[in-house]
DNA sequence: CATTTATGTCAGCCATGTTGACTTTTTTCG
DNA sequence: CGAAAAAAGTCAACATGGCTGACATAAATG
């Protein structure tokens, strides 16, 4: 931030019509802009952590996005990954192929669907990922431990509250699955059962 | 989301040599994934709001932060901005541009320091910058009561402590005084003192 | 008067998003 | 079987919003 000191001369423009911080009258919602300020400036600290590290190697956002859902999702096709970024296949196409050129990603066919194309990091890549997920675990770790021990659970929550309420059960349900992937890959098989793909896609 | 459905065959890379969810050893730390990925969902969310009005009107993430900043400390300076927002003269010049030129933002010259431009909202401008305001503070609202009594503090508390240390004292300094010179503004003066600038500005 | 400060501007580059059109390979289904 | 659909990839073009570097101007400051 550097270098913040505002100090307005407080004076109204001219036309002034609104009055942005007037004691929220009876039944008038209260604006909550503290939180919408404490947001944007708490993501962009988030995101900056990450981004020191990218600079370096000549990658950007999209590269940090890409490397973090194939490690939490190894196998994942590349249609999943479209579905969890929300951008177009050209996009995640150009920073794929440089993933995949550069030696982080290792795209095979599937087995069962031979269209398909599984998306698994290699051990250079999934080293960049576990560096990330580190980093930003820090940040996380260091901020729940100033806030006392129950914020862990009421940060999930209210994050969770966050998002759009027809998204949550898909995100929690995204999260759980590749805590119990990664789960089932620590404990079981060093060697896996075929490739076997989703029955059900239920498009809500 | 629409459709997130991964299920990867869980088939380990051949060189497969992390184990992204084994239990935490002892004085391990601990990843906390859920909250990394909560966290980009919920502000992909909070910010898709914002956006899906800007589009309307030709305008972009950027020009809402310049808004929401201009519209919170009326008369601040250009630097002070370039100084919360963090992004170069030139990126910034372009959208206060297209805010000036289409009656969003009006720019006058400092009374005591002729070579500033203080930068106001005009009605139109900060008719929109309220809407913003309105429609996150709708988000944050509807979550918050989702979780509680106590979670509007514990939400500013958690997205304090997310933000770097040395960041914090300016952040909350920065919404401290918006508040106070809002509050100022409200209750006291529809005319105002003439212009008068900070004095201290300190580099740390 | 020399320097510094605040602002603005031109030109160009980069990262990452978008549409639209089209191909190849493979699977699925009538 | 053969048509249609699905998964992936590609090319071209464009928009947004970052960036650097180089300058220009006006005004304050010493």
């Amino acid at each position: 931030m550097a270098d913040i000191n505002v100090s307005a001369p407080s004076r109204p423009a001219k036309g002034d019509s609104s009055a942005p911080a007037r004691a929220p009258a009876a039944g008038e919602a209260e604006p909550l802009i503290d939180l919408i300020e404490l947001f944007f400036f708490a993501y962009r600290n988030f995101v900056s952590d990450p981004d020191e590290i990218l600079q370096g190697i000549g990658f950007g956002r999209a590269h940090h996005r890409v490397l973090h859902f194939v490690s939490r999702h190894p196998g994942m096709r590349v249609t999943d990954l479209l579905d969890i970024l929300r951008i177009t296949k050209q996009s995640l196409g150009r920073v794929l192929r440089e993933l995949v050129d550069q030696g982080f990603i290792d795209s095979r066919a599937g087995s069962s669907d031979r269209r398909q194309r599984l998306l698994y990091l290699t051990p250079k890549g999934e080293a960049l990922a576990q560096e990330f997920v580190s980093i930003q675990s820090h940040r996380l770790r260091r901020a729940l431990a100033e806030c006392g021990p129950d914020m862990r659970e009421s940060a999930r929550r209210f994050l969770v509250a966050m998002i759009d309420p027809e998204d949550r059960g898909p995100v929690e349900k995204l999260i759980a699955r590749a805590d119990q992937q990664a789960e089932a890959r620590a404990s079981g098989a060093v060697k896996a059962p075929a490739d076997k793909r989703a029955t059900a896609r239920p498009t809500g």
